[in-house]
RNA sequence: GGAGCGGUAGUUCAGCUGGUUAGAAUGCCUGCCUGUCACGCAGGAGGUCGCGGGUUCGAGUCCCGUCCGUUCCGCCA
């Protein structure tokens, strides 16, 4: 047996025990005489001891020869400590060694494997099997496998069937680029990875299975982020005879469960907000709701007073800062500055100083009276001791500028806590987008979204107003998960795929199968996916997903540690009937 | 595709307006040390300053190019 006990479960009840423990050689303390060994595995850390004159002196020689992370096997008696460590669980006893095994010596690791590393990201990521030994970064594996667990209780609890949807499937052009693999026994076609398991989801409901989900693997070809992989893994879950609220209940009743189980955190019923305000009131689909500071619409009230900007701008909007009205020049600079990054471009930033005698203190004084900022403030629903922010230009764009905006103070007020979840559901998207390059609509949620009842009719004379049935889950301003009612008949599927620029020919070779197969009794479905990795990373108080991922991929999409993707050889490409670049 | 930041010892970093032999901490090695637990003390080894070119009497430092990493924009139905 190589052990008895891990390294993380003796205390002060088993002394006197003779017990076998192996592991990983944190720390030497070398004290002449007196020498001590800290073994560490996933369970903790227990402290050998070896003693001139009391230990046989071969074991001494050997546990000289120790260096971080041999791994190593002792067998002792568990005695009660000399001078306890109150900082560690089995900080009261040690391990008297009697005998000591080394099973596997190891090279000095490029970085310390401990909670406070000197390790780089890079360098982590290419001795990812390493890093995986530090606490921190196993603690958030372990957090996403309780995760995993706690969504199949729950949802298999609900009725819903676990079902594998195949990895090798075909391009299609919408959406993001694919990943593809050539297919050696059919040359010169290719299989593509999946974006997401949508049409298999959809055919299974056509099946009858009612109830399905997949924790699983979705691929897309994209540039990548702090929060996105190429490879990633999604809850995915798709339901039958269902309308939108069901299918919110259901899924608001997983998050909850998943709240409560894994962090011990309830949360209250989810507010729902339409796309139209959630762009109005924090110029965003995905606003974060842990703090107010809603957008002011501020144009009857702004313009024709002779500011030639806000006179010309479609839309001025305004945020009210709390207390801010103390801003000193440098920091209002500083909020200029950050507005007038290339990221978020805007020309400039109005302010109102709120003051505390009651009187206004703006950027734009010349233009405006104190009447005029007055009114500002009253729409605002800003008091004494408050600072405007104002900014103006095109509606969409300014919307998304004054949102990082937001977002900004949020951070420099400290009212985004990490501790602190605010869900809402953001619901009736628009159907479709229109699409500058190809100058056409595409479906903003995906092709297979049913549009509501009551905006039909707009589908042929006003596309862009069109709303879908579809809805987002967003937690603290993190998108957590998107889905949609889905069209069922093969008729609106058909007429879709119309809108969407697809000949009859193109939709029958790209869909045909999903045609073909809503003639044979298609019931009304929809469904929902949850990205599992942000929902990993949001449990664990965390922005970048990499670290709940076991083996990630840096920004270039590159496995450092594999170094994939490599060159194959052109035998290879050969026999995959494909020609080298 | 675009923008910002970064690349100096095994590692994390400092190195100012260009100027002797490029530093610190930590890790590593050697010696000492019988209650350490971030042990302590003494000593030692360790560098193509990412790469290529240029400016200069002189480049880690300035310029151009390039590669790599990272953050963001575009992109991500």
């Amino acid at each position: 047996m190589l052990r008895t006990h891990s390294c993380g479960e003796l205390r002060i009840d088993q002394a006197g025990e003779k017990v076998t423990l192996s592991g990983w050689v944190q720390r030497t303390r070398d004290k002449g005489g007196l020498m001590w060994v800290d073994l560490r595995d996933r369970y903790g850390i227990t402290q050998l001891t070896f003693e001139e004159g009391v230990t046989d002196p071969n074991i001494l020689e050997t546990a000289r020869k120790l260096g971080r992370e041999f791994v190593i096997q002792a067998e002792g008696e568990v005695v009660e400590r000399f001078s306890k460590n109150d900082k560690i669980p089995t900080g009261h006893i040690e391990i008297k060694v009697e005998k000591l095994i080394i099973l596997n010596a190891s090279e000095t690791p490029p970085f310390v494997i401990e909670d406070d590393t000197d390790g780089g990201e890079d360098l982590r990521m290419k001795y990812r099997y390493l890093d995986l030994r530090r606490n921190e970064v196993r603690s958030k594996l372990e957090l996403r496998s309780k995760l995993a667990i706690a969504v199949r209780n729950f949802l298999a609890n609900e009725e819903f069937i676990e079902v594998e949807t195949p990895v090798l499937i075909k391009s299609t052009p919408e959406g993001a680029r694919d990943f593809v693999v050539p297919s050696r026994m059919n040359p010169g076609e290719f299989y593509a990875l999946p974006q997401s398991p949508q049409t298999f989801k959809q055919l299974l409901m056509v099946s009858g299975f009612d109830r399905y989900f997949q924790i699983v693997k979705c691929f897309r070809d994209e540039d990548l982020r702090a929060d996105r992989q190429p490879e990633f893994t999604q809850i995915d879950c798709e339901m039958s005879f269902v309308e939108r609220d069901d299918v919110l209940d259901t899924f608001e009743g997983l998050t909850k469960h998943l709240f409560k189980t894994i962090k011990g955190v309830e949360l209250s019923g989810f507010p729902r907000m339409d796309y139209a305000d959630a762009m109005r009131l924090y110029g965003s689909d995905k606003p974060d709701t842990r703090f107010g500071m809603k957008f002011v619409e501020l144009n009857d009230v702004a313009q024709n007073k002779g500011f030639n900007v806000f006179d010309q701008a479609e839309l001025v909007v305004g945020i009210c800062a709390k207390g801010c009205a103390e801003y000193t020049r440098k920091q209002l600079d500083a909020l200029t500055d950050f507005v007038k990054r290339p990221q978020i471009g805007a020309k400039g930033l109005v302010y109102v100083k709120c003051n505390a005698d009651g009187t206004y203190k703006s950027s734009v004084d010349k233009f405006y009276s104190q009447e005029d900022l007055a009114a500002w403030a009253q729409k605002a629903g800003a008091e004494a001791g408050d600072l405007m922010l104002v900014l103006s230009g095109p509606t969409h764009k300014t919307r998304s500028q004054m949102n990082e905006l937001r977002l900004h103070m949020g951070t420099t007020l400290g009212l985004r806590d990490n501790n602190v979840f605010k869900p809402l559901w953001v619901v009736d998207f628009p159907l479709l987008e229109w699409d500058e390059e190809t100058e056409r609509f595409h479906a903003m949620h995906h092709p297979f979204t049913s549009a509501l009842v009551e905006d039909l009719e707009k589908l042929d004379t006003n596309p862009g107003d069109v709303r879908a049935n579809a809805y987002d889950l967003v937690i603290n301003g993190v998108e957590i998960g998107g889905g949609s009612i889905r069209i069922h008949d093969q008729e609106t599927q058909s007429l879709m795929f119309k809108h969407l620029g697809f000949t009859e020919e193109e939709a029958k070779a790209q869909f045909g199968f999903l045609l073909s197969a809503f003639q044979y009794g298609a019931p009304p479905h929809g469904g929902i996916a949850f990205g599992f990795d942000r929902l990993c990373a949001m449990f664990g108080g965390s922005e970048t997903i990499r670290d709940y991922i076991a083996f990630p991929k840096n920004t270039s999409g590159r496995d450092v540690m594999i170094d994939s993707p490599a060159p194959i050889h052109d035998e290879q490409f050969k026999e995959l009937g494909i020609k080298p670049a």
